[in-house]
DNA sequence: CGGCGTTTTGAGAGAGCTCAACATCGGTGG
DNA sequence: CCACCGATGTTGAGCTCTCTCAAAACGCCG
């Protein structure tokens, strides 16, 4: 899912940094491109008419921001650095003249897009789940390797609350629970699944 | 949004019916190509090793599924009618060739996905917000028309409020505090935000 | 008019959040 | 090697807010 997995060969990045603060484009403002979070965070908002923000998107490093942008002459949102950050830009026309004429490029970024779409449904309907025991149980069973016992852990813990949209100790607790009951195994970054009821 | 937006001319759907309960494709199966729900529900599940379902996504008429199958020789999950439904597939094959042939309808389709990304992204953050009354602010900030002042609602205040993660309740009780604080007018079908604070 | 789904309001309970304290781990520097 | 420090991890206790269950008013359509 990273840039260099589907970026078309010959679209070059520019690196632009940022301080925190500091705002990388504006709604209404021209499209330059698609950008790509190298470090820090940049945050896609609307001012609603109060002049209060509305977060659209928090994005971190390794992201990508825009890519609707590529497809519209204005932006639609602000974009803020929420920390200092730096940020790449695939500038449009580039991008755009390759998609265009190199098929399997347009085939790669339609692919990385579907993915993209699939894993936010995927996210969406968990966050249906009320009960913090349930919806670690989905990210389990939705997240398990090939051998339909090991989950492997991106980074800390309380990341992955916030993944999750519950707090790290509501996370901590239902893990420790689920321990307790014998449903999970928890080793250094993995947590393995049990279940007595094997097929 | 609809399919019919996006679609390459000279791709055409097979409709098919599906009783409630009735599976469309199984995960490892060959994909066919991309569906569209036509009516009913269908929900793209993924079996747990202790041989629950964790859903992926509840689609509904005018959803489509498997955009990402396109690039996946094997269906990922489960898709299962939850009603009595119907819905249309449109050959993988076709589509892929009109895809790659036909430029501009590529374009549209990596347009498509572009906007479904950023309002998947927006409803994700949207359910970050654990009160349920900045989590209607959210909404009606980022719904308000172009003048800044009316939403339109899609439906019924039922279905806004599934959409929105909230129970019916909770949701007429928010309105009910917003209306009486001022901050809202309810008109038919309709949300009027009042801003003290015009610029 | 009768029935069904939406809208509305009420009361109570439960689950996760908040605040707080402490443990643990890894890195840094004396 | 050890003391220190910050961030992560862990557990406790209380509170708030939404959910749940319930009941009733309303609107729409046959």
């Amino acid at each position: 899912m990273a840039v260099k997995d589907w970026l078309p060969p010959g679209v070059v990045g520019v690196e632009r940094k940022l301080k925190a603060g500091q705002a990388l484009f504006r709604l209404g403002t021209r499209t330059a491109g698609l950008y790509e979070v190298t470090s820090g965070k940049v945050r896609l908002v609307r001012v609603d008419p109060a002049g209060r923000e509305a977060v659209l998107h928090v994005a971190a490093a390794g992201d990508t921001i825009a890519e609707a942008s590529l497809f519209s002459p204005t932006y639609h949102c602000d974009a803020i650095a929420t920390t200092n950050a730096v940020v790449r830009l695939y500038p449009k026309d580039a991008l755009l003249a390759q998609l265009q004429s190199n098929p399997s490029a347009a085939q790669a970024f339609m692919a990385m897009l579907g993915r993209q779409v699939m894993s936010l449904r995927t996210r969406l309907e968990q966050r249906n789940i009320r009960s913090a025991r349930e919806r670690v149980r989905h990210y389990l069973a939705v997240n398990v390797g090939a051998d339909r016992r090991t989950v492997v852990l991106p980074g800390t813990l309380k990341d992955l609350a916030a993944d999750l949209g519950l707090t790290h100790e509501a996370l901590y607790r239902t893990l420790a629970q689920m321990t307790a009951a014998g449903e999970i195994a928890r080793l250094r970054g993995k947590i393995r699944l049990i279940h007595a009821d094997l097929a």
